[in-house]
This record gives C-alpha cells, sequence and structure tokens, in this order.
DNA sequence: AAAAAAC
C-alpha cells in the first residue's frame, strides 16, 4: 500500500516523499480515502500514529481547486480551519500543512495567543486558505474583524478531548455557530467519553467512525517502570536516574508550574543542563525550549502537561513522570511522547506512597501492572498494596490491586528487591515511616555500582547533602547523592 | 487539584 493508492494527487506525494514517507500508517490509510470522499470523521487514534497527516493530506487535496496564485485577497478566503487545544499543538499541525502544500498555491497561518496580534492581522488581512488556531486567540481575530469565517468548509478538531478538558467548548460553540452548515467536519480525540459523542452529534453529519487503536490503549513499545520513592527523595532520585538510566533524551513531567521551574532550577545546580516549559513561561521561551529539545540540543525537558498531548518529538526514548498525573488519561497522554511510530521508549514514574491510588487508577486504565523497580536507599514503601520492593517482577493480573490495604498477611507475599535486600519495608506502616536501615549492598537494583567514585562534575549541590567532604573527585556516589544511612 | 487558553 502506497500514498497514491489512496487518491492522493502528485502535488501531495512529492511532498509526502521529500519528507521521507513511503508507507501510509493505519490511521492514514482509513482516514484519507474518507476525507477525500468528504464524509464527516469521527476519529479515534493514540498519538505518535500519523494523525496529523491523516487530516492535513486530504484537506489539502480538497482544497487544492481553489488554490490561486492571485494575490488579491478575496480569492484566499479561509476555507479549511483547524482547531488545537496549545499553541505549540496548533505550531505543530501548521507545520505539517507547509510541508505538504509546498507544491500547492495554498496559504496558511497559524494563529495563538501570547504573541503580538499584529502580524496575524496582517497575514488574515492578505487572505490564507488555511487557517490552524487555538480557539482564544481566534475569537479575539473574530471581534476585531480580522478574519471571516463563513466561507469555511472544512473544520477539523484536533484532540477534542483535551478541547473539553479545558473548558473551551463555550469557545468552540461560538466558533461553530458561525461557520456555514453545509461543511465537512473531522473531530479527532484520543478518547470517547460521553462528553465527546456528544459533541460529535451536535458537530457532525452521519460521521464515518475510525478507530485505529482500541480505546485507552498505550503504545505496545513502551517500557513502563514504577520506581517507589518518598516525595523528599524525588529530586535525588531523579537525578541519580539522569546519570546512570536514563542515558538519552528526557520529558520530565511535573504537576506544577512552580514545580516545573524549581525543579529545572534543581536539575541545573546538579550540572544536568534542562529546559523548563509551562504555561507561565513568555510563548517565545515555550517556543524555544520546544525547539531546542525537538532538535536535540536540550537532553531534559521539564514540563507541566502543556507538553502532555500531541506534542511529536522525534525518538524521544525516556519519559518521566516525576508526579503522577492527576488522572489517568493523562498519564496515557505523557507516555505517549515517547514510544512513537513503533519506536521503543521507557515510561518511568517516581511514585510517592500517596500516589498509591492514583497508581492503582492508572494500572486499571492501561490494563497492565507496571513492574516496580528500585534503587538502594531511595526505595519507599506502600505504593502498592502487596508488591512493594518487587524488582521487575512481572506480576501477570491487577486483580487484587485494591481493597486489600489493612491487610497485613500481604507482607509474606512480598517479593525481595533485586539487589538482595531482605529487609523490605513492611506495609502498614504509617506515611511518616522512614526508609529502613539495610544492608549496604554498593550494587544497586539498576546495576549501577555505587561505590565506584565518579566525576567531580557529577556531584549533585543539593542543599539539604553536607558539601564539607574535601576531595569530591573520590566521593562515592552513594555519599553524595545523599544517600547510606542518611535518613535511616 | 493543576494545567491550558484572549487581552
Amino acid at each position: 500500500m502506497t500514498f497514491a493508492d489512496l487518491g492522493l494527487m502528485p502535488e501531495l506525494l512529492r511532498a509526502v516523499e521529500d519528507a521521507g514517507y513511503s508507507e501510509p500508517t493505519p490511521i492514514q490509510r482509513d482516514a484519507i480515502p474518507i476525507v477525500l470522499s468528504g464524509r464527516d470523521v469521527m476519529g479515534g487514534a493514540q498519538t505518535g500514529t500519523g494523525k496529523t497527516a491523516s487530516f492535513t493530506l486530504p484537506v489539502l487535496q480538497r482544497l487544492a481547486p481553489h488554490a490561486s496564485t492571485s494575490t488579491s485577497p478575496a480569492r484566499h478566503p479561509v476555507r479549511a480551519l483547524i482547531l488545537a487545544p496549545t499553541r505549540e499543538l496548533a505550531m505543530q499541525v501548521y507545520e505539517s500543512v507547509l510541508t505538504y502544500s509546498r507544491y500547492l498555491p495554498l496559504r496558511a497561518t497559524c494563529i495563538y495567543g501570547g504573541v503580538d496580534m499584529r502580524a496575524q492581522t496582517q497575514i488574515l488581512r492578505e487572505g490564507v486558505e488555511i487557517v490552524v488556531a487555538t480557539p482564544g486567540r481566534l475569537l479575539d481575530h473574530v471581534q476585531q474583524r480580522s478574519i471571516q469565517l463563513n466561507q469555511v468548509k472544512m473544520l477539523v478538531l484536533d484532540e477534542a478531548d483535551r478541547m473539553l478538558d479545558m473548558g473551551f467548548i463555550p469557545d468552540i460553540r461560538r466558533i461553530l455557530s458561525m461557520l456555514p452548515n453545509q461543511r465537512q467536519s473531522l473531530l479527532f480525540s484520543a478518547t470517547f467519553s460521553n462528553e465527546i459523542k456528544k459533541l460529535a452529534d451536535q458537530m457532525l453529519n452521519e460521521p464515518q467512525l475510525i478507530e485505529v487503536a482500541r480505546r485507552n490503549m498505550v503504545s505496545e513499545t513502551i517500557e513502563h517502570q514504577v520506581y517507589p520513592v518518598e516525595s523528599s527523595r524525588k529530586r535525588d532520585l531523579l537525578v541519580h536516574l539522569l546519570k546512570t538510566t536514563i542515558d538519552a533524551q528526557v520529558l520530565v513531567f511535573v504537576d506544577t508550574k512552580f514545580g516545573c521551574s524549581r525543579l529545572t532550577h534543581y536539575l541545573n545546580r546538579c550540572d544536568i543542563p534542562a529546559d523548563a516549559i509551562h504555561g507561565d513561561k513568555s510563548q517565545q521561551q515555550r517556543t524555544e525550549a520546544l525547539e531546542g529539545f525537538k532538535n536535540g540540543t536540550t537532553r531534559v525537558l521539564v514540563a507541566t502537561d502543556v507538553a502532555a498531548r500531541g506534542l511529536d518529538i522525534d525518538d524521544l526514548p525516556y519519559v518521566v513522570n516525576y508526579v503522577l498525573p492527576n488522572t489517568s488519561e493523562d498519564y496515557v497522554h505523557r507516555i505517549g511522547r515517547t514510544g512513537r511510530a513503533g519506536k521503543k521508549g521507557k515510561a518511568i514514574s517516581l511514585v510517592a506512597p500517596e500516589d498509591r491510588s492514583n497508581l492503582a487508577g492508572i494500572e486499571k486504565l492501561i490494563k497492565l501492572t507496571i513492574p516496580v523497580h528500585t534503587v538502594e536507599d531511595f526505595q519507599a514503601s506502600g505504593v502498592r498494596d502487596h508488591s512493594d520492593g518487587a524488582s521487575t517482577g512481572r506480576r501477570g493480573r491487577n486483580e487484587d490491586n485494591a481493597g486489600r490495604r489493612s491487610r497485613g498477611s500481604a507482607d509474606s507475599a512480598a517479593p525481595r528487591s533485586r539487589s538482595g535486600d531482605e529487609s523490605a519495608s513492611p506495609r502498614g506502616r504509617s506515611e511518616r515511616t522512614r526508609t529502613p536501615a539495610r544492608k549496604k549492598s554498593t550494587v544497586a537494583a539498576d546495576g549501577f555500582d555505587y561505590a565506584k567514585p565518579y566525576e567531580a562534575s557529577d556531584a549533585p549541590k543539593a542543599p539539604s547533602t553536607k558539601p564539607d567532604t574535601p576531595s569530591r573527585a573520590n566521593r562515592p556516589v552513594a555519599f553524595l547523592l545523599g544517600g547510606v544511612g542518611r535518613k535511616g
């Protein structure tokens, strides 16, 4: 199966070839012919499946008959409107439009907030056939009369479930009310909640349902890992992982904007170059941060959920949940930044005892019991009801993850940590229970030898660790990381 | 309970 078999025109085939693609992905195979036929589409697909091209390509082809080299604005009315929930996502879709429209005289632009309106207004006045936008700024332009939507014949709602979460529904409704009823509408969503179905009912006309991935499924190329750790030790565990097991680019998710900045600064203090992206940064900083990460300049990007959805980063091998997301669905989205397009990825979650129920919810959603990994001196107990201390133990089912917390007898079934740690912490202690004393094996669960000296530059300058040891270069890692028995 | 999105 080739792109030509899907009925795409030569101008688009050339652009696809230029971009280096030869074979359509499943969602492209399903969606492109249907969109070309003019039907409405309700599309469900996990990210990294080529979803964006599955609508940008046929949209461009549908508009191609209207392409014009004329400079008259009247010859370039807005014919296709694509809405996305975040600015970065809008930009990404816009880039896809640019990539595939290079051999067609169609004009496109991207409209979003946080930047000066005047340049956008100017481009809109000159006329564009395709507008990719976030809802707020689009409405702003509508009010300023710099854009007319009464010629829109194609509407795409990307990441519709996210739009719902973000309370965009009133904006969407307002925008819908300005569009002609005679139009083709495409709605893409990672999940099909009742809310989404309701929106689809109002927005779509006899839609064809395309569901490539089973709902709420996660890519099978992703390896999930859980590291049980007290909250207070998370940052040092992360530093440790970044210096040992995480040997490549990583996207680290946190729960708040403040926490995002704080963790980024801490990593930088530990000589780990890291950048941050969150909603309180200027749009320029956001754009630059994402750019640096996408082109590989930045190894560690710390992000809020602004980066949780849809962002397509080539070959991202690691995602870390420094804090578990608030909803299980968000876990699916976050980790979907890795393991894309059939590539392998690792999703590492640092889980504090208080996040236990959250973890259980995630495991229930993804129908997987995530193997627990431990690093000597960083582990915490009580993260899972009966399997704490398990190293890479693969437990078949999660049948009894819930409702067993009062059963002290679970202890006897608790597997031991791979590092030979026999004193795995008993469950049933209060949360303030410190990590109990344990044997000081120098080789950690991940095979990393703590006793081995390492570069001075690796030393974290954690304020909580005692900085008064003379020769930094010869200090054992465990000590540097504030480790052995410090909290015993 | 936080994040995102218009000024």
